[in-house]
Parts: structure tokens; sequence; C-alpha cells
DNA sequence: CTTATATTGTAAGTTACTTACATTTCTTTC
DNA sequence: GAAAGAAATGTAAGTAACTTACAATATAAG
């Protein structure tokens, strides 16, 4: 069980990049999920109306050995699935089903986001994090800038100074402000926005130790101190929004779990000032989290 | 999949009282449980000292249709076995452990969260933004301000004039801006924010319609005209963010993607317009759906 | 239109699961 | 303790199904 391949999401990560027939199978497969377990190759191939030898190569083409470790991998996916999200059920209402798709995709990516997270990096950024002097978030773009918005909102309530940038020009302006003991934390899922690139190298020429979060292998990630690598399946929906900020939002929140176990004392202490701030803001006096 | 059989505690129950050639088979499937769903009957009778055909009788005697029914049971409640326990091996660092923490929570929340949505009130809120003349997202307090600002970002996109705003003051005013056509889109995890209640009272007054994501039965789920309401627990680690903003941001895609799909022909020109604007700012000329 | 490449299905080859039956082992009865 | 009956077990034949090779068909490129 060391290669870890969820069948499911790959199939809909190739959906439409499927030879004609294959994607017949992928129909079958997708439309049929907990049945298809239980069927032999041969009844797959007269459901879906091509040869035994097409559905074979449709398993080879998702990475599986053959056909019986297709069905042992679909099987265990299906199981997991029914496990979180209780499954598809005709009886659903069509929101019903269109929250389920996008919550189900959340989850998938959450769950491939899990097995990239493998490195040092997560680590090393928890690590300059936890001690730097400020924090400056930079994003660009509706998506990574409110992700960068989340970061700032995450890391000052563990009482170090943090700021959210959207905009180029003062992000460039920023980062010839800082020097050694701050941070830039760059996000942006493509890797590439020229503005963001231009902000980094010139912090990181003025001592700033530099981190993003990003694509893997992009231009971002490669001129960055630490780099946080992520590649997440583009949805071919273009009507869904993608999850793939939202996974953004959940490693921040990794670092921000991270650093605040590295200063528990500081940090409780600072809860505690946020929480008597706005007492007399509401009638909610519950006590909260490092969250709203 | 009908049959619910847990082969591996069946196997446990059954200890002691298989014949002694099957307690081998029994012995050696339950000291190997990810192994074996990839070893044939042949291998496994070998690793165990028995003949095939005990094999597949200890199959059979768990209730299992043979050997492949077998094989299928126990990958998935393998599979089910790892998620369960949270997925944590021994061998993780510290900081993947992390990561699977705080996804699990989030993952756990999503899950949880899609029991809640079972009303109407998902499908009520996508018919009124889909064809109103203007949304204002209002949220306060770091997370929900950014929820809204989220939900901004995610409506634009669609071609509907969306603003968010943090600022109770500025809330108030603009609601006594808004009439009939219009919507306010509240969003409070706790449902008690003065500020929150008193511009949505406000805008409800001048004919606007209101909508609200907040805790259930709260003062704001109260007065909403159409109420998203969900219940998540209280993470009791304070070091760690609470997943709720995720989940709400969650939901605000999922009112995005049914807006879209109402309005498809006028989304994918939006669409077709932000692309071509972003051209010249980035090497990145891939195609992308609604967000980044 | 022709040629090259990719896709696809048919059927032969191979593997492995299932079943039947003979043998061995264990349990019960006297 | 011995004999008879029942249960367990292994071997090998029978059967099913997966994999692979190759010819035929479809698609792409020049």
């Amino acid at each position: 069980m060391n290669r870890v391949i969820d069948v499911i999401t790959r199939t809909r990560q190739l959906e439409g990049s499927f030879s004609k027939r294959e994607q017949l199978v992928a129909d079958f497969v997708l439309s049929n999920l907990e049945k298809v377990a239980t069927l032999s190759q041969l009844e797959i191939a007269n459901e879906a109306g091509v040869s035994v030898a097409t559905v074979n190569r449709f398993c080879l083409a998702l990475g599986c050995d053959g056909f019986r470790d297709f069905t042992i991998r679909l099987a265990q996916s299906v199981a997991v699935s029914l496990q979180y999200m209780g499954g598809p059920s005709r009886d659903d209402s069509e929101s019903e089903q269109l929250v389920t798709q996008v919550f189900g995709a959340l989850i998938d990516s959450l769950t491939l986001a899990r097995t990239q997270l493998v490195g040092d990096s997560i680590q090393e950024a928890i690590n300059v994090l936890a001690v730097c002097r400020r924090i400056a978030f930079f994003g660009v773009g509706g998506g990574s800038a409110n992700v960068a918005r989340e970061g700032a909102n995450r890391f000052f309530r563990l009482g170090i100074p943090a700021e959210a940038h959207a905009d180029g020009y003062l992000q460039r302006m920023v980062s010839a402000t800082l020097e050694t003991g701050d941070v830039v934390f760059a996000i942006s899922s493509s890797g590439q926005a020229a503005e963001l690139l231009d902000s980094v190298a010139i912090a990181k020429q003025y001592g700033a130790h530099t981190i993003c979060l990003t694509r893997k292998d992009s231009d971002l990630a490669a001129i960055a101190d630490i780099a946080i690598e992520i590649n997440l399946p583009e949805d071919q929906d273009i009507y869904k929004p993608s999850a793939s900020r939202l996974v953004f939002m959940a490693i921040v929140d990794v670092l921000a779990a991270g650093a605040a176990r590295n200063r528990p004392e500081k940090v409780k202490e600072y809860l505690r000032r946020i929480r008597t701030s706005l007492v007399s803001l509401s009638k909610d006096t519950e006590p909260k989290p490092i969250g709203d």
C-alpha cells in the first residue's frame, strides 16, 4: 500500500484526455463507483460497450498494475469516500448534490495535498515564522490575495506582527523596507506572477527570509528560500470555484498552528488579550480559539 | 457492497474457533493486514504453510463469496482503518502529523457540515443570488470578514456586482442604500455580532433580500430571510485555527457554483473577459476556472 | 490522397481461483 | 485401546478471467 493512487481522483483528473473508448469506461466507472468494484472486467466491458482489453488499458492508464490492482484501489477509494461523505444518494436534491460535489472536490484536494507535504519545508517554514520579527504576506489576484489576508489574520493572533498586501507596487515598496529577521510569505497558485517574483527578489536582497506557497517547480518556488510546493489538478468544471485556495488556507493554518506550539505561553497571553478586547462588542462571551 | 462484512473484525471474532489450518491463515492475515490485499491466494497459502484450497475455505468461513470478495473487503477494511486512525504513521515527522491533524479536522468539519445542509436554504439562496442586482457581503472579525471578501471575490466573476465590507459603520451605511432586488449576505460564526444584526435589519427595512451564514438558532439566523445554519463543534486545541471559516468559504463556493450554473452563457463570457484582462500580467497563460 | 501513428477488438496464452475427490486427522462410541 | 464416523486437508482437474499479441480500424500529419 505504499503507492498512493486514488483512482477516483485520478480518473476525474484524466477525464477528457482519455481515448474515446477509454473515456466510455471512465464514464461508466464514475457513474457506478460502488458497483464497479464487484464486477469482472468482462462485465464492465459489456456495460461500457468496449472490449475487455480496453478496460485493461484503462486500468494501466490510471497507473494501476492491472485490473486486479485497479479493483482493489477503487474499492478502497470508495470505502474511504463513503466514510466521509456518505456517498451521493439518488434522493439528494440538486443543491445537496452540489454540496457533495464541492465539498468532495475539496476533500479530494486536501487528501492529495497531504501526500505532497512530506518534505522538510513545512517544518522549516514553521521554524522561521515562529521567531521572526515581522511577516509580510503577499498575494495577487482575488484568491491568493485572500489567502495572504488569512495568513496575516492567523499570525497577528500569535503576537507576531503580520501584514498582507495585494497591491504589487506596495509589495515592492514593503520588500525594500525589510531586513534580516523579517519574512516575506508569497502566495501564488501559478508561481508566475511577475510582481510577486520581483518583490521576493527585492526582499531577499535586503536580507529577509522568503517563503512561498505555490506550484511545484515554478519560478516562484525556484527563487524563494523555502518553497512549499503543491500541485493540484485543475477542475475542468469552469462553473465551480477551484479548491486550491482553500487548500492553501489550510496549509497556512498548519503553519500558524505549528508556530503557536513553538511559543505557547506568549500565544496564550495574546489570545487572552484579544478575547478581552472583544467582550464589549457582542453578546457572545463564549471561549474562542485563535479564530473568530 | 450491500453486505457489510468487516473481515478484520470477523477474523478476530472467530479466532480460536477456526480449524487448525485455517487458524494459520488467520494468524498470517492479522499479522500482515496491509500486505495481504496485494497477495494472490497461492502466495498467502505459501506464507501460511497451507494449501490454496484452505485459503479459499478461510474466505468462505468469513462469509465472503470467495477469495476475490475477501481481498476487496480486506482492502476496504484496511483503508477505512487507516483513515479512522487519522492516518498518522509512526514514520511521520512532527510537521506531517500536524498537517494530518489540521487537514483531518477540516475534513471532519466538512463532513459534519454536509449532513446539516439538507434543507431548502441553499437552493433558495442560489435562486436569489443568481438574479439579484447587487450583493453586499458583510462580516466582522478577521475570519468572517475574510469569508465576506471571498464571497465578493467569487460572485463578481459571475458578472454580479459584489462588494465586501468589514467595517460595521460602513455596513450600516451601505444597508441604508439598498433596495428591492439587492442582497445582503451576512456572515458570522456566532450570529451575535451587534453591528451585523443592526445592518441586516436596516437592509430588510429598505427591501433588500437578506441571507445569512451562521450558527443554528442564532439571533442572525432568526432575522434573515434565508438562513444557512451550520453548527460545528469548537476545537479544544487553542493553538489550532478552527476549521469553521474554511467550511463557510466552501459553502460560499457552493452558492457561487450554483449561481453560475443558473447563468452559464453570461458567466462564460465574463470568465473569458477576466482571462483576457489578465493575459499581459504574467507568464501564465493556462486556462483557469472561476478562481485564480 | 497517402503515409504514419494511435486506437481498438479478437483470440490465443497465461494465471489463478474454484471444485471434486482421495487421503489424513480428529472425535466419538463401544 | 480399537473401530467407525466425521471433519479437515491437500492435490489436481475444471473453469473463469486476466493479460498479451497481432490484425484491423480510426485518426492525424504531410
